[in-house]
DNA sequence: TTACAATATGAACATATGCTAATATAAGCG
DNA sequence: CGCTTATATTAGCATATGTTCATATTGTAA
């Protein structure tokens, strides 16, 4: 992986401000939950509208609208309308590689 | 970053086993939480005491002593006795790694 | 317009989480 | 041994979280 590198030329012992602690959880909390990990790795690849998520991971419609909701405040997830479909894929590739190398750690552990 | 590869030659929309899902999910928890982040955070230099991070932190050392279990649990940090002293340190270099990631993404983005 | 399909929302519920105070345990020293 | 220091543990509490059911909204077509 690659080096730790600070921000700008501080202290390095200096603590995270109260910004950056809430960004960073937050990010974490988003991937700390088996619902959205499986939708978010579903959504590697190409886009799936709210029903085919359901769907494939035979969870209620409710349920995949909620967490996509949380995900799209977070804006890790856009969608896009067609008709009254809507397709949502992945929106932030810092996450989904996050993601991806966690699963692939998990794997090869 | 580096490329997603598949664990193995499998179908690439294979839905994550039981497993896999658990150890990320708790991977990902534990990173969620500011007051685990900011103890990983003082940790990525050097040890610190249960003490020591309680007093740099402003945190009691209950809640500390609760969290250092919780990530000893994880195997996210180690620790060394000293007499009475117990002093903690980082022991999973990809999550800490994964934290770096998150942290410098947050400052610059 | 009405009817339908897809999605979103709100409220209720159960469970999980994190912090705290109080207490227990463990190690070292006189 | 008793005393002190450092850490761990337990129980209680308040809040956060995730799911579900029921219902509302939106967009399209007949």
């Amino acid at each position: 992986m690659d080096e730790y590198s600070e921000h700008s030329g501080t202290d390095v012992n200096e603590d995270l401000d109260e910004e950056t602690l809430f960004v960073v959880s937050q990010t974490f909390k988003a991937l700390g939950d088996p619902t959205r990990i499986r939708i978010l790795h579903l959504l590697f690849h190409h886009e799936y509208s709210v029903n085919q998520i359901a769907e494939t991971l035979r969870l209620r419609q409710s349920t995949v609208s909620h967490q996509l909701r949380f995900l799209k405040n977070l804006r890790l997830v856009k969608n896009r309308r067609q008709g009254t479909t809507l397709y949502y894929s992945h929106d932030d590739e810092h996450v989904i590689n996050l993601l991806k190398q966690t699963i692939n750690h998990a794997y090869h552990c």
